[in-house]
DNA sequence: TTGCTCCTCACGTCACGTGAGGTGGC
DNA sequence: TTGCTCCTCACGTCACGTGAGGTGGC
């Protein structure tokens, strides 16, 4: 029966020696005798443990899991047991990663539109990215709003060019007027802006906010901290509470 | 200006009081004063600077990372570095652990086909699935070489039934029979067989191998080592070798 | 005798968790 | 004065890596 030293182990099974010596101390591969010198010496059998161990730890098992399976008295229960754990792990950590690697996509994206770069851009660009669902919920709202009011701008236009009702779009602009802007009023109700250069959270004027210029995710304010002039994120104004969570 | 207690901060941020002092030890959360008591106080800058960690925490960023940006000359530089690493790292994490998965998957199915389960059986199917493509590749060989057997033997046929040719089946026999023979001897050669009981791997006499019942992947075979009678698992003889890689 | 391998401590890793024992602040 | 929060050590985690200083075995 041949003998194995620990580096003959070691290489055999792709591992350092310094890792065979470690599982001798966690118990999980004792050597089945040692020199007279106080070498350890393997059997041909304590290879096969050896390579089970490896197998097992490149499955992602712990030691103390393989540990609990090699000495355990119904092995094979142990074993469907562990690799019922071991999937679930190994789904949830992907899960993980992906949902990392998507917000890492998604953050490279917020910082190509950022004009000066700061630290805090980054605490800006989170807040928006924690903010998202809740933006967009309140934009959701806003169409909802406003579809009657297209309905009934085409519909009275259309009834104007075919039955010569032009009154209609003369009654349709009495609703409309108002409705948009008591529809507006409550859109700035629900929403903030970020300051890109003091990174303040603020609410502007509404006659401001509504003539001022704007992008489908920015207007051109004025940060009444700093006093900076330019274009600022819009975020939903609820999302101050949320930030716990 | 207001001011925060650890506890506020730790709260806040959806972190443990150990955390905010840790990130104080390592330099990348100093508070903006102390109080007479020792006790920290942060600022409403230092809150915006725990969320940026926070943020860039959870997206798996570690905290010398973090660290490096923080106090670095010229963030927008580093953070894209940091996020093409951090992209790539997560990819390959990802694609380790499904790679895990699936071979978790595959000891799941093998584990259902042993009958009597012991540690060693680990072993055994370690050492099946290591071989697998070698197998395969043989598996393949063996395809090749009856293909033409194949096409000789039905295109006999066929102009026996056609022409009347039945001379052409005999000598296809004539040819077929010991070109299978040589192709079945170079097939035992280049394959092993393990023992259920023992788990050595064996290579058994090509007459016991020709003649022994078999499902695609065993074959009933009598083990050389222990003498156990059952079926064994087939695999490429070159594998061993390959233990190494 | 000379290399090479192996031996045993023992500290380091990473981002905190978990007490222990003491004290600030309302 | 009483709770509650916060403070500083300092050890523990997980699977080894990495020396240091010494020795076995060919």
């Amino acid at each position: 029966m041949s003998k194995y030293t620990t580096g003959e182990v070691a290489k055999l099974c792709g591992v350092t020696v310094r890792t065979v010596q470690y599982y001798d101390n966690r118990g999980i591969l004792v050597p089945a005798e040692l020199s007279e010198g106080g070498r350890r010496l393997y059997s041909e059998d304590d290879l096969k443990r050896m390579r089970v161990i490896c197998f097992l730890r490149d499955l992602g098992f712990s030691i103390d899991a393989i540990s609990r399976l090699l000495s355990d008295d119904d092995p094979a229960a142990v074993i469907d047991l562990l690799i019922d754990q071991q999937t679930q792990a190994l789904r949830s950590e992907i899960g993980e990663r992906q949902e990392q690697l998507d917000k890492l996509t998604a953050l490279r994206k917020e910082l190509k539109g950022v004009e000066t770069f700061s630290v805090e851009s980054i605490g800006d660009i989170a807040y928006t990215m924690n903010n998202r669902k809740a933006l967009r919920k309140i934009h959701m709202k806003l169409l909802l709003v406003a579809l009657p009011l297209g309905i009934l701008q085409w519909g009275s236009i259309a009834l104007g060019i075919v039955k010569g009702w032009w009154w209609l779009v003369a009654a349709w602009a009495v609703v409309a007027i108002p409705y948009a802007i008591w529809a507006s009023k409550y859109y700035f109700d629900h929403v903030n802006y970020i300051c890109p250069k003091c990174h303040k959270v603020f609410k502007p004027a509404f006659k401001q906010a509504f003539w001022a210029s704007h992008t489908p995710n920015t207007r051109k304010l004025t940060c009444p901290d700093c006093g900076h002039h330019g274009y600022c994120v819009e975020v939903a104004a609820e999302a101050e509470a949320k930030a716990d969570a």
